[in-house]
DNA sequence: GGGAGCATGTAACGGGTTACATGATTGG
DNA sequence: CCAATCATGTAACCCGTTACATGCTCCC
């Protein structure tokens, strides 16, 4: 029996799933709605915003599958939402994909890098300014995931996902300082 | 008529479609199988690698419209492949595609990150030893981007391409860097 | 002879997006 | 009162993947 929750494994579950059931694993009972705004100022940084609807079909698959479960909170009248707290069952399996499951390979998709990449065709001053515009963005992305950080780091329960914000303000300043160095490499090219 | 050609938008594509066009607009006719070879050695540093069938459908949505054409190559008896040449109206989408249509947002999904913003569950140093083992491919990961690079510079029309490789060398250096002060940051912690 | 690589494709599926629909509450 | 935000959800769609199927050729 207790052999049983140790040599278990996780249900397979895109990491979308995951991504969600670690908002809920914060503590806090959230909606949909909430969830989003969570999503939007932490995992956007480092992973990606799922849509608002992907969000509520997550956790209707979470709490189908009892890692999750959800009550109505009757706001007033005429309003309600639905509130949505993980599981010890959600718990067990959040820590069995984080020590167990192998990470997925780290996906990058930078279509600036693409244009540059297919720069033979087309006018590299126009690709030199979108470079400069994407740069100046990565630094201001970079100084939101800082001041995230900073809210984060308040909370004991959050200190990891503070250091995942550093990291990402690292990220963004690093990204910034690479579109630098291409600049100044393209410099003189035609 | 020539007007049309100036303000005439390129089609709207997935990423994808423009990712195989770029590689046939360096002007070598090419295979299904040969383009996924060298969407291996370029575009999966910096974008990803579509899958093999993917590639095949990209390549019959070109030539359909009209971006490509394709002549099948008796190499043998029975054997036959497809080659897949870029027309003068793909180097014109091509190009409108570069100056025209504004960059998609860079997408990252940076799974080892997510771990770790989740670490409050789970094993730290399972979580330690993981991000030691990413930060070792990483580094092997900028060097395979340098040796394509060093290639890719020997083509005068590969000459931007070796510069987006150059980039991703960078990219896979600083990316083992930062995890390397992401180690230290969580000395201590638990 | 047999395995690795060359070569092309189909079918089923799933993950996730956008657009749409609906309605309540709050604050200026 | 009106706009912004809160709040939830459905339907259509598409991009792309995996698994499968097939068969050749080269070289050991």
């Amino acid at each position: 029996m207790s052999d049983r929750e140790h040599t278990d494994q996780p249900p397979e579950l895109p990491a979308t799933s995951w991504a969600v059931l670690g908002i809920l694993s914060f503590g806090t009972e959230l909606s949909g709605y909430d969830v989003k705004q969570w999503a939007d100022q932490s995992l956007a940084y480092f992973y990606w915003a799922p849509s608002q609807s992907q969000i509520y079909t997550e956790l209707r698959r979470l709490e189908q599958l009892g890692m999750a479960v959800s009550r109505v909170e009757q706001t007033h009248a005429a309003k309600s939402r639905r509130l949505y707290g993980i599981t010890e069952l959600g718990r067990r399996s959040m820590r069995q994909w984080s020590d167990e499951v192998a990470a997925e390979p780290v996906v990058l998709k930078h279509s600036q890098i693409l244009r540059l990449w297919a720069a033979h065709n087309g006018d590299l001053d126009r690709l030199r300014e979108s470079l400069a515009a994407y740069r100046d963005e990565a630094l201001r992305t970079a100084e939101e995931s800082g001041a995230h950080a900073v809210g984060a780091r308040r909370e004991e329960d959050w200190r990891f996902s503070g250091v995942a914000l550093e990291w990402a303000e690292r990220f963004y300043r690093d990204e910034a300082a690479r579109i630098d160095w291409l600049i100044e490499r393209l410099k003189g090219m035609r």
